[in-house]
RNA sequence: GGAGGGGUUCCCGAGCGGUCAAAGGGAACAGACUGUAAAUCUGUCGGCUAAGCCUUCGGAGGUUCGAAUCCUCCCCCCUCCA
């Protein structure tokens, strides 16, 4: 690839490149001179799950990485005691430096089902921000003012909104430009989001006299409901280590204005067969199910195999088109009994309701059935004996054996 | 340090002595319709084998036959002044 090429390739997607012409530049001397370049990405370890929303960000490190080019993976083990303000309305809470060794374990594990991690350096912040002393933050606290802090859109937010601003969390921008300079980062990938905290980077790595970094935000990926970004605690994400079952399933459930968004941010076609898929659709030559699915079978083949898609592709169908059980349905071993078990009891211990009155309230609005047969009475007993097939709603289901 | 505003059930937000398990909206869940989509309509939405009982309205006490509502102290958030 020739320079503009690269530039382009390693832009595709992304929302700002600040600014081309020193990636550019960078890329140029990189070449010339046979050095990588450093290309920085941070995370933080409070959510050691990761879901498609970051796979967005880590796939472009990937892009880096086939390039040639030196990944730092950082992970922000200093910060994440601190709390980080970023894209939350509320303050988080700090983490024990057990639980940060423990999530960024699970952490490398899961980002090296995409990196290779050979070619990834692994970093922790806080080896070089536990040397700090007390002046050298006042030093760096001193490189930006609270007028400027509070153009940081999350800020200006909480502060109209009457919401709490902790003075440490001015920190975390500061301390994360820190890095860039502790590692003379060349490059800093992450979200829009973290827009404002990598541009800190740049006027830090100034004032230490380095050459400023380039910046690169990658659009944050929108939840299932396709409203709020995805995350974890909103219950909105795609998990990567998850069944694939739930990939394919969870896949299906989003709305159709949401799958294009996937397609462009996480499938590997090329804007063009998007635009065809799209035109396709639209002019109702392809049904949006189809498309759906073969999203669907795109993403579960990524991080399990294309076996497993096929399976979970065949599983979706017979449970949800054609309502037959699913393949590995949950099980529980009951002690059998003399006496019949009142069903909402029951419900409660297979799991599938969390009180009796939801049970009470589900068999009321006709959504649990008994070996296939539904429920009307809110009294209705089992017999403790054999085995009894229990379904609640279209997709909790539960085998009870009495034994 | 001074003055003022505020903390309500998952979230937002009404209530301001009994009729309050607490309006309304959102989220969620279930049913109908479907493509497990969206939209729409209906219902549910603290706990409990329930026409009843129990536990909730920042925390602890108090007034009252009766408190989310009144009083006292405490904790937390915000604004303005210093």
């Amino acid at each position: 690839m020739n320079i503009d090429q690269q530039v382009t390739y390693l832009s595709r997607g992304a929302v700002q490149v600040v600014s081309p012409e020193d990636l550019r530049k960078k890329l140029l001397r990189a070449e010339e001179t046979g050095e990588p370049l450093r290309v920085k990405a941070g995370f933080d370890p409070t959510a050691p799950d990761l879901h498609l929303g970051h796979t967005v960000l880590v796939q472009k490190m990937k892009h880096f990485q086939d390039m040639g080019h030196q990944i730092l993976f950082l992970i922000g083990d200093f910060t994440g005691r601190i709390g980080d303000p970023t894209g939350k309305s509320e303050t988080r809470k700090p983490l024990s430096a057990e639980d940060v060794a423990r999530n960024a374990e699970t952490y490398k594990e899961q980002v090296f089902k995409i990196l290779d991690p050979d070619k990834t350096r692994v970093v922790f912040n806080s080896s070089w921000l536990n040397q700090l002393s007390s002046q050298d933050f006042i030093k760096l606290a001193a490189q930006l003012t609270v007028a400027r802090m509070l153009e940081r859109e999350d800020f200006k937010q909480r502060f109209t909104n009457e919401k709490p601003i902790g003075v440490h969390e001015f920190l975390y921008p500061l301390i994360q430009g820190y890095d860039s300079v502790a590692l003379h980062a060349d490059i800093e990938l992450g979200g829009t989001d973290q827009l404002f905290n990598l541009l800190t980077g740049r006027d830090l790595q100034r004032v230490w006299g380095q050459e400023p970094q380039v910046v690169i935000t990658m659009p944050l990926l929108e939840g299932l409901d396709g409203v709020n970004k995805m995350s974890k605690s909103l219950g909105n994400y795609i998990g990567i280590c998850e069944s694939p079952d739930d990939v394919y399933g969870k896949t299906m459930s989003m709305p159709d204005s949401l799958m294009f968004r996937y397609y462009e941010l996480l499938s590997d076609f090329s804007p063009e067969e998007i635009a065809r898929l799209k035109a396709e659709m639209e002019a109702g030559r392809a049904h949006p199910k189809e498309i759906k699915q073969q999203l669907a079978r795109e993403l579960t083949a990524r991080f399990h195999d294309s076996e497993a898609a096929q399976r979970a592709a065949a599983n979706f169908d017979k449970v949800f088109k054609q309502h037959e059980l699913p393949e590995d349905l949950p099980e529980i071993t009951l002690p059998a009994a003399d006496e019949a078990v009142w069903l909402p009891r029951l419900l409660v211990q297979a799991g599938l309701v969390k009180g009796t009155g939801e049970a009470r309230r589900m068999i009321s609005q006709q959504a649990v059935s008994v070996n296939g047969e539904k429920v009307a009475e809110v009294e209705a007993t089992v017999a403790a004996a054999g085995e009894v097939l229990l379904k609640v709603g279209k997709r909790r289901f539960c085998r009870v054996r009495f034994s």
